[in-house]
DNA sequence: GATGAATGAGTATTCATTCAT
DNA sequence: CATGAATGAATACTCATTCAT
């Protein structure tokens, strides 16, 4: 609904599909089918759009992995069901995700940045879920006795680099159900009673 | 050295710093004290640049993978040793890593141009070398009964976001020994004794 | 009072700070808290807002002036009293003044647009009293024998000249009583009686 | 010769004869015969060649004063030599002389900006010349005792103020002959023998 | 090899103004 | 009177690339 919608709409599509830096404001206004302006009106900048897109999608994301958290017992299953939930997530919202894992210009990463701040604070919140797992994993004795801090990077780096390597390597075929496989992986190395369970 | 050395070292640099988009040939050359036309006689395109860039790193990691998968002998000790290489070598060649990594085009990536063919190719052999690890691991009993082509997918990826992840997200800090830490999640995750033994 | 008034104030405001050009129609709605369309619902054209300071601000200077000249007796003292009052004027109005003399844009004045014919008429009441006192002066032996149109014409210029100098150049300082330094300049080439009386 | 002059010709004439902010680059670069690009390839600037035109002038104008200054005798003469000439120079460098009087934007003369610098600087030798030939006046007795300081700013001020009048009141007709009239205006308010001797 | 003037298409952004509500 | 979403034309400036020298 709305024109603002019509320009999010136009922006997600087009920048999945040829990247944030190779699609005009322009082609944005035409798809959309409003006037030029009106993006400026809105979002006071091209990158704007970005981030608009950006704060919505990971408000979702951290939301529902929050909630996740909290139905889920032990601490290994919560995280495995974060792991398990962020390819779903990837996979249902795929053209934002594209949008966001795809180029998303360091400009806005570096953390002077109004949008540097906001992404920086987002992760940090991410990193701080998959900690709780962590801890209350080790603590429910699920998980095995791992650093928290490294490990939570560990994995949230090892999730954005199988999405991005997915969206940006589609010359390189892969087995789609990889991502039950990534949870193997995960299990494996965390999980407390090491009986080679899997697969 | 020579001039094209001169263009290489500038880019290099200004690409690390500002990333390529944000850097216009012209900076390049001024930062080289040459001429822009210089540029394209040496490279045909800005993309050049970066290809040359690209291949003249990748071939290096790739080949000193190459001797490093020979010498180590069990399958699990010769792929640790690729993961704690790889982030030596982020480390010591750490500019030069960090243009690949920070905003690497995806015009360049997509497979259907020249630069996305080798950019592809080259991700294909480091894909081989880490089958091979996981082959000859579970020939030799030191790696568990782990899907090969689902796992080198797995840690390919992990290494990639990992160190972008450091790279683009410098607001949030972390222990520089993660790296270690890397090792000692993937052992576990794949080592068949598991008798837990790490750090 | 009332929500033209605030326009008219915050206009002032702006162009006195940043100039007319490089002041949009935003900002006023802005600062003076209204919705941008009700600009145009009050004056019809961003240059209206100009010429309704210019013609408020204007009128008031020919009228008192009018009394002024009425008031002193001898054509010199009548003279240098309009000059005195132009620095005290530009001095206590300076906000507005400012407006006025810092890019007042050609395109108004070029006296085929309406608001060029306003500025011109302006000026011509403006070179007339300028006129009267010399004619009065030259009657009543107060000032010498001096071309009147001219004469009004060079002192008209200076002036607006002076005050110019003053608002455009604030890097060069000037003694603030350089004013009543004027009127000795202008006593001194138009008094009759030579007896060098100045300071 | 060659593009650049193409450039500022074209800049000359188009900017006398709409003003500065008026004129669009592109047609600047049409009316000279270049792409647009050119101009930035020179100029840095639409303000940078503003500036050029100005300096380029501007030092003309400083140098020829000096010169005058240097053949006058006595002070008075050649205060009154700096007069006839700026008005002969703004009448034979007209076109020139119109756009930098025009509207000389005020963000250029804000003496923090480069350009404020060098404007705030030429301003200053300018006024230098005036007291150099007042102070000279006041020496040789051919000066009364006149204020140095202030007199040269009336002076300067005047100069500026009766040709922006010209330029910009083209709707007020006016004596061409006015400017041999501001010498009379001057000597009589600075010449020491007070014979009342004039036209 | 090397220069740098010249190109020209491309693009984000601004801004006065309108108009439906 | 008042709003503010919407327009769309206008524009300064960028930048990869070419080419004569």
């Amino acid at each position: 609904m709305g024109r603002k919608d019509d320009i999010i709409n136009a922006a997600v599509s087009l920048f999945a599909e040829n990247g944030y830096f190779a699609t005009p404001t322009s082609a944005v206004a035409k798809k959309a089918c409003v006037a030029e302006g009106l993006i400026f009106h809105h979002f006071k900048n091209k990158a704007g759009i970005l981030i608009y897109i950006f704060t919505e999608l990971s408000e979702v994301y951290i939301r529902e992995i929050e909630t996740l958290i909290k139905k889920a017992k032990p601490g290994l299953d919560a995280l495995l069901a974060v792991v398990r939930f962020h390819f779903e997530f990837a996979e249902s919202k795929s053209t934002k995700f594209k949008v966001l894992l795809r180029d998303f210009p360091l400009e806005l990463t570096s953390s002077d940045s109004e949008a540097g701040k906001i992404i920086a604070e987002h992760m940090t919140i991410s990193l701080n879920q998959i900690k709780k797992c962590i801890e209350r994993g080790r603590k429910d004795g699920s998980i095995r006795d791992v650093p928290m801090e490294e490990t939570a990077y560990i994995i949230r780096g090892m999730l954005n680099g199988l999405s991005r390597f997915k969206i940006n390597m589609p010359g390189i075929s892969i087995n789609p159900n990889i991502y039950s496989e990534v949870e193997n992986f995960c299990r494996r190395s965390l999980s407390r009673q090491n009986k080679s369970s899997d697969s």
